[in-house]
RNA sequence: GCCGAUGUGGCUCAGGGGUAGAGCAGCGCACUCGUAAUGCGCAGGCCGGGGGUUCGAAUCCCCCCAUCGGCUCCA
């Protein structure tokens, strides 16, 4: 390239400069800016992200990247992976790396030890990590041929590394990093130099299965996380024990919601203002469920062995599957509901005028949760789910399936959370051919594009009798949970031999489908109790109103107004303690009571109450009357 | 199930080889009070369970169990 020739840079703002050709990238951006020079993390150019210290060739529209970009953000915590896998090498020789990338809020590196990390280490790596940052060593770039960066890795004895430059393709061009003595496979790009990473603090270390699989060794994986101030790192940290406070096992205890005792792990009790809050969810679902053409059943928790062999249960599902034995016979106790429901549909026989036949039930099922996975109300060992099963005709599929996300969307709706979709593909251990899971697979893909929906593909990861669609929910600290599902099933009814009388007069195959909208009471109490952070909208709220006397002298009054409210169907509460009137109101927030009634005398002479809702605080004095009449409509219309 | 951590009264936590402490909650008494903690007193724990070391174990060692954070798995 000739040293004379001129390139032009286009900047983000459209602004255009021109540059000898081969200028480093950093070099532009201490030509706008030191500021930028000073922030900027790394380089996108055309679109490509590229480390700063590259050299531009050609003309190119360049935008540098700092923290507050996504992606900056990223390669910095990228950055930080690698000083850390540095300091663990020196640390501990002979340790291998596998693989360390960003992830949301910060990074991990998973390393091959010979002895597990502690916690204590952590302390100890973040200790060197400072050196190197402080070192200021440049993340240098290396591009290798195949056999030159397989010797490189095998002669310094990196398996993993081998294994992954083994796994790419053969013409794929490979790029290695280097900071001081540290070397690693990547594809970068990096941050200019370990100087530019501030704030680092290791979080935890897990063990992480080499790949993802519990069939590989298990390796020992550090997460931690990175910010260019030390004020952002504080900030983050104080956000994570913010969420724990809004954690619904801490919350469910709180406000006596519900609980898991040693005596039955993974087996949820709920207590009276859980099982207030549960039975309120189940109303609603009901009446929205009637309203849209399904009926109700329930079938047995225990159903015989031959059953749980024909639905292939026996077969694919077993290490799930609780066991028992009745008289000389064997049974299982259902980790699902769609065997149970078939029998009921299979108990008459049916016209293609009734399809489809939209079949609901509150199943209580109950899973062997490896002892690990288990968590608060979110996965449990015995669960309820919201189950439905859908006989119709094929011709009816789609529109049964935009019927059951509109479902979804509209319930959802009611608590206003976040949610995201994914569609889940065949998976190893699947019944029926590839034929008919690529038609179910379509199917859903079908009715999801119609509606327009954004969803991610989540492959191999269907039920094993079908394809299916998930809705996910958030929990306080970012975690997703699966909820909603809708799974398409040809299977089933196959084994089952389900059929329905066509107009032909003939017997017809039927198409199902399996699906949940909450997805169990356990998991969308738990999800919602978060949301909410344990303040529930007032139709949910385990106690709407409690009544809070001043002196034992409104103690008559007090009760007046509570039996009036209760006597319009209000939860409600009256706190006679002998106790000053601060000490009840800071009570009744902190069970996070929608409304406080204080009465004294004044209330007591006028037929009023003195409104306190618990966010928005004294709402001063209004007639009882009002004041019921105002709490009857929010809970109607199940504000929030 | 796997890796790491934790387990002391209802809750939050201190103690760390010599036989258990605080605050809050609970109970009793006094105060009769106007929008987030009135004061005093009382009671409450075989320190997760089982083994071992020791004259002596909540404390040290081993094995279980449960929980927390991950991995895997899933509603």
């Amino acid at each position: 390239m000739d040293e004379n020739n001129k390139i032009k840079v286009t900047l983000p703002d459209g602004g255009v400069r021109e540059y000898p050709a081969g200028i480093a990238l950093m070099d532009i951006a201490k030509d706008i800016s030191p500021r930028l020079a000073r922030e900027a993390l790394v380089a996108k150019v055309n679109g490509q992200l590229t480390d700063l210290a590259r050299p531009l060739e050609r003309d190119a529209a360049v935008a540098f990247l700092t923290f507050e970009d996504e992606e900056g953000k990223q390669v910095y915590r990228h950055s930080t992976a690698h000083v850390m896998a540095q300091a663990c090498q020196k640390l501990f020789p002979g340790v291998k790396f596998a693989i360390g990338p960003a992830i949301a809020d910060g990074f991990y590196y998973d390393f091959d030890t010979t002895e597990p990390f502690t916690t204590d280490d952590l302390g100890v790596i973040e200790k060197e990590m400072e050196a190197i940052i402080k070192a200021d060593l440049p993340f240098e770039r290396f591009e290798y041929t195949r056999p030159d960066a397989l010797d490189l890795f095998g002669k310094a004895g990196q398996d993993y590394k081998v294994e992954l430059i083994e796994d790419l393709p053969v013409d794929a061009p490979l790029s290695v990093y280097r900071q001081g003595d540290f070397t690693d496979l990547c594809m970068g790009p990096h941050v200019p130099s370990t100087g530019r990473l501030k704030s680092v603090k290791l979080l935890n270390v897990a063990g992480a299965y080499w790949r993802g699989s519990e069939k590989n060794k298990m390796l020992q994986r550090i997460y931690g996380t990175s910010f260019p101030k030390k004020s952002m790192l504080d900030e983050y940290l104080f956000r994570i024990e913010e969420a724990k406070r809004r954690d619904h096992r801490k919350l469910g205890a709180e406000l006596e919601l519900f609980s898991i005792q040693d005596e039955g792990p993974g087996f949820p009790f709920f207590h009276p203002k859980g099982m207030i809050l549960r039975n309120e969810l189940e109303k609603f679902w009901r009446e929205e469920h009637a309203k849209r053409g399904y009926s109700e059943i329930r079938t047995p928790i225990i159903l015989s062995r031959s059953l749980w062999e024909r639905s292939g249960h026996w077969d694919h599902y077993r290490e799930n599957m609780y066991f028992t034995k009745i008289d000389e016979g064997d049974y299982a106790v259902k980790p699902m509901n769609c065997p149970g429901g078939i029998i009921v549909y299979k108990s008459k026989l049916h016209s293609y005028r009734e399809l489809p036949i939209r079949m609901a039930e509150l199943g209580l099922v109950h899973r062997h949760e490896l002892s690990g996975a288990l968590h608060g109300m979110m996965r449990v060992r015995c669960f309820t789910q919201d189950d439905a099963h859908i006989y119709m005709l094929p011709s009816q599929v789609k529109d049964e399936i935009i019927g059951v996300i509109n479902l979804d969307e509209d319930i959802y709706k009611v608590f206003g959370f976040p949610y995201h979709v994914e569609l889940s593909t065949k998976p190893e251990k699947a019944m029926g051919s590839d034929e008919i899971w690529e038609m179910a697979t379509n199917a859903l893909r079908d009715a999801l594009e119609t509606r327009g929906i954004d969803y991610k593909v989540n492959e191999g990861d269907g039920a094993f009798y079908g394809p299916k669609i998930d809705f996910h929910l958030r929990d306080t600290l970012g975690r997703t949970w699966q909820c909603g599902t809708i799974q398409l099933d040809f299977v089933m009814p196959e084994i089952f031999d389900l059929n329905y009388v066509g107009e032909d007069g003939q017997k017809h195959r039927p198409v199902m489908i399996h699906r949940t909208i909450f997805g169990s009471l356990e998991r969308f109490i738990g999800i919602l109790t978060e949301h909410f952070a344990g303040a529930f909208p007032a139709w949910l709220a385990p106690v709407q109103a409690r009544v809070i006397p001043i002196t034992g002298r409104h103690a008559a009054y007090a009760q007046e107004v509570t039996d009036s409210l209760s006597g319009k169907g209000i939860r409600v509460e009256i706190d006679t303690r002998n106790e000053k009137i601060n000490y009840k109101i800071r009570e009744a927030q902190a069970q996070k009571i929608p409304y406080m009634l204080v009465v004294g005398d004044k209330e007591a002479e006028n037929k009023t109450v003195a409104v306190r809702q618990r966010a928005k605080g004294d709402l001063g004095a209004m007639p009882l009357a009002d004041f019921e009449a105002m709490l009857l409509e929010e809970i109607s219309t199940k504000s929030y």
